[in-house]
DNA sequence: TATTGTTATACTCTATAACTATA
DNA sequence: TATAGTTATAGAGTATAACAATA
């Protein structure tokens, strides 16, 4: 039999944790094909939807420190998915977009992804998974208000 | 002005993900005076709901792996709230018990985890508290079925 | 043969300090 | 002075392979 897990499964924390790590071990195996991370994909869509935005402005919406992006940006240089410019108006600054390449990939992702997105809704049901949405941002904006 | 996280914001992944960054956060500035992590919580109070459990079920029941809990329960053995003994009926297996020490510590964090439970509760409102807990349990069945 | 606990090891993620070049 | 990007580094967390003792 099972171990009681006692007052732990009351705790939302730890919910969230193992549903957490069980919604990205499914995904995981639909991006894992492709050399890609959850992080990579959340990297990559912002990029798409903010052409030409920062390094330091992409790492900080995606809760990156800075500095452990670098060289998780480089790899996808590296492979050719995202282009790297200096911005013309501070030259302190690196713009980055997607590559066609990259472009390319994204959309396939995106495939992926929303087939793992319907997998979900319908082990939930649509209404539950709907739910979840809002009570999960207003979780997520505790700690930086 | 903020950057468009574009199709993101509708995947159930990334937002589990920052929701339990954002929660975990809370909870470990309580935790953190009494140098125990979440991990270490799950742990403690699993053993004392299923007291003389060998140390792999214990490991098993919260997803982690064996090799990777003989480090952290030996912290806790050598911080002296957790005992070790090897069981009367199988002795390849250490039966884990709670010392009166971890027995002290783990109700001050029990009363801390509460805290915590009650700040969320009144951040999303009781009932939408309490209607996470089943699709999180759902979502948390995906793998292992 | 299978399981419990262990060591060794490697890889990823995350965190901090310090630097440069620009602003 | 402050910010963008970088390097170096250290600490968690997590993964696999292999082993001894016991079932």
């Amino acid at each position: 039999m099972a171990l009681d897990l006692g007052p732990l499964d009351g705790h939302i924390g730890y919910l969230l944790r193992r549903a957490q790590l069980a919604v990205f071990a499914d995904i995981m195996t639909g991006f894992a094909s492709h050399g890609i991370s959850p992080a990579d994909y959340s990297v990559l869509t912002v990029i798409a939807g903010n052409p030409g935005a920062g390094q330091s402005q992409v790492a900080e919406r995606l809760g990156i420190q800075k500095t452990n992006f670098v060289p998780q940006i480089r790899r996808m240089e590296e492979r050719g998915l995202v282009a790297r410019t200096p911005s013309p108006t501070d030259r302190r600054s690196m713009s980055l977009t997607l590559t066609p390449e990259g472009e390319v990939l994204l959309a396939e992702l995106h495939r992926t992804a929303q087939a793992h997105v319907d997998r979900m809704r319908a082990h939930l049901g649509p209404e539950a998974y709907e739910a979840l949405r809002e009570p999960l941002m207003r979780l997520a904006a505790i700690g930086p208000g």
